[in-house]
DNA sequence: GCCCATGCTGCCAAATTCCGGCAGCATCAT
DNA sequence: ATGATGCTGCCGGAATTTGGCAGCATGGGC
C-alpha cells in the first residue's frame, strides 16, 4: 500500500476511534512502524487535520477537518443495511421506521453502484421468536432518555407485584428477547432496570432530572461493576439484567 | 511537496472546478508534469474517486467520492447507532469494524448537534450468549455473495458427516446464535443452507455463477414457500433453516 | 475523411522519498 | 518515581516517484 493510500486509511481509522488511541496501536493496525506512524500523523496535521496527541494518552481526531470522509466501502454498506434490518425487525415500530428512512437517506447520497449494493444486499436478519409487546409506547421512553426528563412508571415485577415510582431514565438495553430501560429510581434511591414489557404505564414529567445523562451512564457502569456476582445458574443470560427490586 | 499531500490537494482542486479541466491545466496548477498528473488521477481513482476523463474534454470529479453532509432526525440517528452496535457486537470482526467505520463516516458529516446525539446515544445492545466461531473467514463468504462467485465448500452436517461441494452462495441469514449461508448446491441440484460455523473450508472459485443473485433470492423464496411445513416442535426457531441434506 | 485536443499507457534511468531502527528527550497520569 | 506515550534527529538501504518520450485511442469540429 502506498503512503498516500495509507494516509486516507489512517484518517478513517482515527475517525473510527473516538477514544484516544496510542500511536503503537495505530501503527499496528495500519501495519507500519511506530516511527513511520509519527511521520504520517505529522503529514496529516500539515494538511490541516486537527489530530491531538497527548503524552501518556494517545491521539484523537477533532472533527472539522476540511476533507470530508471518503465514500462508504461495500462492506460498510453491508454493515449499515444489516444493522438497519435488525432494527427494522427487532425494535418497536417507530424505531423500525426510522431505521428504514435513515437507510433511504444514505441511499440518496450513494453513487449508483453502491446504491445497487445497498438495495440488493443479501444479508438478512432471520425472524426470531416473537418479542413481547410493550403496553406503552417505547418512543416515549426514548424521548425521555433523549431529553433527560423524569418518568412516572407503573411497573409489575417478575412476581406480579405492582409499584409506582419516578425514575430518571438514561439507557435502553436490547437483549434478544427483552428490552430493559435503565434508570435511577427515586423510590429506591438506586439504579434499577425495568423490562419495557412490564411497564404498565409511563408518563413523562415536566421536570428534567438534575444529572447529565452521560454522567449517569458512567456512574451506572461503575455501580454495575461493583455489584456482587449473581448466584451461578440463577437466570439465563438474556435476563441477567433483570431488575432486582428485592426490597 | 510530497506526493501524498499533493493528492489531497488535487482532490480539492477538482472539487473546486465543476467544469471539465484539462490534465494540462491541473498539472500546471499543482506544479507537476503531465505524466505525473495522469498517475495521480489514477491513484485517486484507485481509492474510489469517480473522476471522469473524456478525450478532448478534460476531467470532472463526479459526486460520490466524498460524503456530502447528511441530515437525520434524532430518531433516525438512534436507529443507525443501534443497528451499527448490533452489527458491531454480533457479526464477525470485519463486518463489526465496518459498522463502526460507517458510523464514524456518518458522524463526520453530521452537524455538531446531531453528532453529539450520535456519540451520546443511550441505546445499547446487551452482550448475548457467545456465538460459535467460524473456522473460515466470513468476509470471504460475503465477498463471494457480493461478486456472485462459486464456492467450493467442505461442510460437516449436524451428524458430523463431512461432504464437499460447489455452491452458488447468494445470501447470509443472521439468527440470534447462528449464521446460515444460503446457496444453490451443485451436488444436490437444489437449495441448501449451511451453518457458517460448520464450514470447514471454503475456496472462492474463478467461475461466476450463471444466474443473477437477485434472481436466485427470488426463486429461493418461492421454493421455500412451497416446502412442506416441518413437523411441529421439531427444531427451535433459531435452527429452522438447518440444511436438510436428507439424501 | 482529416485534424486536433486530450486521455491514457509502457518504458527507463535518475532523483527523491520513504522506511525502520535506534537513541534520546519531554510530558502527563498514577 | 515510574511507566506510558508523544516526538525528533540521524542514517543507510530499499522503494517509490518523476519526467520525458513515444505511441495509441477517442471524440468533436471542420
Amino acid at each position: 500500500m502506498s503512503r498516500s493510500e495509507r494516509l486516507f486509511d489512517l484518517l478513517q481509522v482515527l475517525r473510527r476511534h473516538r477514544r484516544p488511541v496510542s500511536g503503537r496501536a495505530l501503527a499496528d493496525e495500519i501495519g507500519v512502524s511506530l516511527r513511520t506512524l509519527y511521520r504520517d500523523i505529522a503529514s496529516l496535521q500539515a494538511q490541516g487535520a486537527t489530530i491531538e496527541g497527548e503524552p501518556g494518552v494517545g491521539y484523537v481526531l477533532r472533527p472539522g477537518f476540511l476533507l470530508p470522509p471518503l465514500m462508504f466501502t461495500p462492506e460498510e454498506i453491508e454493515a449499515l443495511v444489516l444493522g438497519s434490518r435488525w432494527v427494522a425487525g427487532r425494535a418497536d415500530g417507530r424505531l423500525a421506521e426510522a431505521a428504514l428512512s435513515a437507510l433511504a437517506r444514505v441511499s440518496a447520497v450513494l453513487p449508483p453502484d453502491l446504491r445497487e449494493e445497498l438495495e440488493g444486499s443479501s444479508l438478512f436478519i432471520a425472524p426470531g421468536a416473537p418479542i413481547p409487546a410493550d403496553a406503552i409506547d417505547p418512543a416515549l421512553l426514548r424521548k425521555a432518555i433523549r431529553t433527560e426528563r423524569k418518568l412516572r412508571l407503573s411497573y409489575s415485577d417478575a412476581n406480579g407485584a405492582a409499584s409506582e415510582r419516578v425514575v430518571w431514565p438514561f439507557a435502553l438495553a436490547f437483549f434478544d428477547q427483552v428490552r430493559l430501560m435503565i434508570g435511577w429510581c427515586e423510590l429506591r434511591s438506586d439504579f434499577r432496570s425495568f423490562r419495557t414489557d412490564r411497564i404498565a404505564s409511563a408518563e413523562m414529567l415536566e421536570a428534567r432530572y438534575p444529572t447529565r445523562r452521560a454522567e449517569l451512564v458512567q456512574r451506572w457502569k461503575q455501580w454495575k461493576h461493583a455489584q456482587p456476582p449473581r448466584e451461578p445458574g440463577a437466570l439465563p443470560a438474556a435476563y441477567a439484567e433483570e431488575p432486582t427490586d428485592a426490597a
